[in-house]
DNA sequence: GGACATCTTTACAAAATCTTTATAACTGCA
DNA sequence: TGCAGTTATAAAGATTTTGTAAAGATGTCC
């Protein structure tokens, strides 16, 4: 299984290190950067499950911060922050944030916080398991099957599989396919879909010439049933 | 809209008068309950958007109600508790809590905590459907049926019947549609229209030859109903 | 360092879609 | 009826989009 992988955003470089001692302990991967600009940066090109956010930053205020983020970047963010007034918890809040916490916090209680988010983003209506014709994804143990037979995929085409199943039915644009699975900065990059749908369809298709899971809405994106 | 509910669970009348001032006043209609048990009835009977749940309650702890509730209730829970430590927040977000709140909280934030859950727990609603006789349009996931059969449009074509739905009866005129379409500089280039209105009767009318959804209004423009 | 899996990029063929042209059909009116 | 203006349909041509194979680049694990 892989990691859920957690950007941290801080200026103060001892948080930073506390913050990815408890996390890599508890099985994240950790990405940091020490200024808002970078973190936008970092997100962008690969975007993380989950988002610690300093308010305090030193170039940007992490209110900018948050809203040029919540522009595209739809999974949790966490606000870490000293101040402790109504009016910037309630700004953030209002602003997307998934949840605000006061420094100094309380580990347990963030490792929870974090925990409960990502669950939430990954958001599959409490059954793990995604069910479609012949197909089979269990999305927490990132297992596919096809007609009960296991199908080795690569970490981009199971997540590029997951989130199809998420969305069942739904046409999905290329724009946004590449944002979620590449980043923010990869929307023009549909050659990469076109490549990896081509990979997706021949292992789990009965026929990839003419495919029943995976179907093209020619100009617009993809749909799958 | 309708209001959004919230059902109270808690036993301290004075709370539950505080909460229930605050929150209609925000625009929520209230539901409230003295005990645990009334709580899981009344949510049961009818399921409110957001359950606001006192930890400290006299016939069950709040713990055990959480869980009853997480079987089968999946909007948003938020905690209240004067207990400020780290295994009951832990637990209790844990055990899906969607937040935790120490009292005294401040109104204030209570209500952005609330909106925010609100907020993201409607974001996974079902999508909008524009239905018009025997055609359906679901805007969303930009699928069109006939008879509940799925009809297979290209992305001109769909852009075409989506705009002619959403200003259903009304009398459209061939500059409006060209220009919203293909764009402004093609407000004279008419004979596009009647290619792709011809090839959309086609696929969307009993008997193309006499359109009941897609009318001509000649010398003006199209109206679909 | 080298074998391996994976991702990225390039090139070209194939398919789908859009645009244009030609022609037929309809409508209202003298 | 015949004419002018408008609309409908079919089909050829042009363009865009998509699919596929394969080579190059990158990274990882021993």
């Amino acid at each position: 299984m892989n990691k859920a992988e957690i950007l941290i955003i801080d200026d103060e470089p001892q948080i930073r290190k506390l913050l990815q001692i408890n996390l890599e302990s508890n099985d994240y991967k950790v990405v940091q950067a020490s200024t808002g600009k970078e973190g936008l940066m970092l997100s962008a090109s690969h975007p993380p499950d989950l988002i610690l956010l300093d308010i305090g930053l030193p170039d940007k205020s992490g209110h900018e911060i948050l809203q040029e983020l919540r522009e595209w970047y739809n999974r949790p963010i966490i606000i870490l922050s000293v101040q402790d007034n109504e009016t910037d918890i309630v700004s953030a809040l209002d602003n997307g944030a998934t949840d605000y916490l006061t420094k100094p916090f309380r580990t347990g209680e963030l490792l929870a916080r974090i925990r409960s988010a990502v669950k939430r983003s990954q958001n599959t209506e409490n059954s793990p398991i995604i069910s479609c014709g012949d197909i089979e994804i269990d999305l927490v143990a990132r297992i596919v099957k096809r007609n009960n037979e296991a199908i080795k995929l690569t970490s981009t085409e199971y997540n590029l599989l997951a989130l199809f199943a998420k969305n069942e039915g739904k046409v999905l644009t290329h724009q946004y396919l590449l944002k979620e699975i590449w980043g923010y900065s990869y929307q023009t990059e549909t050659q990469y879909l076109r490549v990896f749908v081509g990979t997706l369809r021949k292992k789990i298709e009965e026929n990839p010439n003419n495919p029943q899971h995976i179907i093209t809405e020619s100009g617009v994106g993809y749909r799958f049933q």
